[in-house]
RNA sequence: GGUCCCAUCGUCUAGUCAGGUCAGGACACCAGGUUUUCAUCCUGGGAACAGGGGUUCGAAUCCCCUUGGGAUCACCA
């Protein structure tokens, strides 16, 4: 018996799960959800040149990380499974050979014998001419002994869909509503490739199909393909599915969002910066000249990030990976990627899958395409993570740190960094960003003569300097190192030293342990880094100074 | 260029399908305030129906045109 709401996810893992393809996972999955209806993922893996397994791997986890679950499909920690794999495509070979034959005998498919190169230059005529390609069936008139012939001798070919002769195509879609073309506009495309394998269109149709899918929800992109699709499904006897098609998904200044932006951006610094050569300990020479070497040669995902991370420049967040390394909640990602393009109603912005699930309809999707926004991400961020109770940030926390900066993970007292870092943080980066003095050695600890150090330290008519010593004293008769003994000990500082003004003493202290104006609270950042090494970074601070300036 | 899709504050959007509240919210921005730094937090503010025609007593909402943006036109998916 079939489902009445069977929806499906379809990637060809040619790279990383990218935002647009989560919002579209996250809307199948939600969709299925919300109908009692099943979620299926399959792995579309027909480009030989393109996919990897390793790839695929990372689809799961990106998959994983962002909550999604697969009620069919490969098996992948708790999720899969079902009756009408193989789930990937290039596994289906068989299949598709079957179905071929089928359309193949019934005249409805033809073999086509023309190279790349004589349909480019076709394409290019064209186009010079200003209208729209269309292959124009010249293997369609050969006779039945020449194909023989050119089969017999292996002569590569492919296989064209014969578009039958008829009236306009209608494509009902949910979202953007029907759409209709003249059946002319669709030439017999090609639906198995000189390679022996299917071509998209030919695959999906028979996989949606064959896998009773009810519900095709996908990029707007494919809209002009769906209706190749039709087609297909009209020459096979297959119903239909739903069709959803979403909008894209663009950078803020308009252009599309694509795994293409990191490698932009890294030509853009490397030029602009004069950099001519790989530096040192990144990436290989090899691999530097290949890059360079043309636009079209995107670096790995590895170098790019390596070669970005040693240059010191953020490169854009584009993939769901990045948003985990950036210290991102999945819930918050999932929460901003459904905002774009849908919404609940009634001024709700903030929600939970279960929300989600519980409201989710296509009848609030807009037609239009939305811009990523990171200012509003990162605000929900902040907001998802202020309403975690202390435990909830630290174990989070911890879990990130242990991924991204095991330094941190491996800190004795995490639960007080944490703490010290919740209510300042808007993502879990930024908890070991403003906190690196605490995991560098004492002696490593510098100074810069930046505006706010100089005004802490050296500026007044007391100087933060000059109250050094007493600071330093104070301290150290200190018997315990506590939240209470320091904050009493840093008060009656203030109150003897500056007038009862905190700030007076506090900022100067915090030059002198963090090697800048940003730390976690000062009681806080004093027992993270304890009595010792306090004492130490204080009294460098001051040799320093007191033999660089006048004081 | 052909075909198709789209159009409300800077951004995401509510309102459009069933025309009738000074077009609502959030993020961002600006101005104050709180705070021992940074970040939070609080208060207030400016900010949009792309343009032009219709239909109607009445149009953001329905129709047409213009303009602008986008997708697609592969043996990639």
């Amino acid at each position: 018996m079939s489902l009445l709401v069977k929806t499906r996810f379809a990637p060809s893992p040619t790279g990383h799960l990218h935002v647009g393809g989560a919002r579209t996972a996250l809307y199948c999955w939600a969709f299925a959800k919300a109908n009692s209806g099943e979620f299926l993922l399959r792995i579309e893996d027909t480009d030989q040149k393109r996919s990897s397994d390793e790839a695929t791997v990372g689809f799961f986890n990106d998959l994983e990380w962002m909550n999604i679950d697969w009620d069919e499909g490969p098996e992948f920690k708790g999720s899969g499974g079902g009756d009408e794999g193989p789930y990937y495509q290039s596994q289906r070979l068989e299949i598709y050979k079957t179905k071929l034959q089928l359309l193949l005998d019934s005249g409805s498919a033809y073999f086509a014998f023309e190279t790349q190169e004589e349909l480019n230059e076709e394409r290019k005529k064209a186009r010079a001419e200003k209208r729209a390609y269309r292959y124009n069936r010249a293997s369609l008139e050969l006779s039945s002994e020449t194909i023989e012939q050119y089969l017999s001798e292996g002569k590569p070919r492919v296989v064209r869909f014969k578009v039958p002769d008829g009236g306009p195509l209608t494509v009902h879609d949910s979202v953007v509503g029907d759409v209709t073309i003249e059946r002319s506009e669709v030439d017999d495309f090609v639906i198995f490739k000189t390679d022996g394998y299917p071509t998209y269109h030919f695959a999906v149709v028979v996989d949606d199909g064959m896998m009773n899918v009810t519900h095709v929800i996908r990029g707007q992109e494919h809209l002009n393909n769906t209706f190749k699709h039709i087609l297909l499904q009209e020459a096979f006897g297959i119903k239909p599915p739903v069709y959803v098609h979403l909008s894209l998904i663009f950078n803020p200044d308009g252009s599309k969002m694509s795994k293409r932006d990191k490698d932009k951006t890294l030509r853009k610094f490397v030029k602009e910066n004069g950099i001519d050569s790989p530096p040192k300990g990144c990436i290989t020479q090899d691999a530097w000249d290949l890059w360079q070497s043309s636009k079209d040669k995107q670096l790995g995902t590895q170098d790019a990030s390596v070669l970005g991370k040693t240059l010191g420049i953020t490169l854009p967040e584009i993939n769901v990976e990045d948003f985990k390394s950036e210290g991102y909640m999945p819930e918050v990602l999932m929460n901003y990627l459904c905002l774009l393009g849908w919404s609940p109603g009634n001024d709700i912005e903030q929600f939970d899958a279960e929300f989600l699930v519980e409201h989710f309809s296509f009848d609030r999707v807009v037609k239009s395409p939305a811009k990523f926004d990171r200012a509003k991400l990162l605000a929900f961020n902040l907001d998802a993570l202020q309403k975690l109770t202390s435990e909830e940030f630290a174990s989070k926390l911890f879990v990130w740190c242990q991924e991204y900066a095991p330094e941190f993970a491996a800190l004795e007292n995490f639960s007080l960094f944490a703490s010290a870092n919740h209510e300042r943080s808007k993502t879990y980066k930024d908890a070991i960003m403003t906190s690196q003095f605490l995991i560098e050695d004492d002696e490593a600890i510098t100074w810069p003569e930046s505006k706010p150090v100089k005004k802490a330290l050296l500026k007044g008519e007391v100087t933060g300097l000059s109250r050094m010593p007493i600071i330093i004293e104070c301290f150290t008769s200190l018997e315990e190192w506590t939240n209470e003994t320091i904050d009493s000990c840093l008060h009656s500082l203030a109150e003897s030293l500056a007038d009862g003004s905190l700030g007076k003493v506090a900022q100067p202290i915090r030059i002198a342990v963090a090697g800048g104006p940003v730390s976690p609270p000062i009681v806080d950042t004093l027992v993270l880094l304890g009595k010792e090494s306090t004492i130490r970074r204080l009294e460098r601070c001051h040799e320093y100074f007191a033999s660089t300036c006048d004081v």
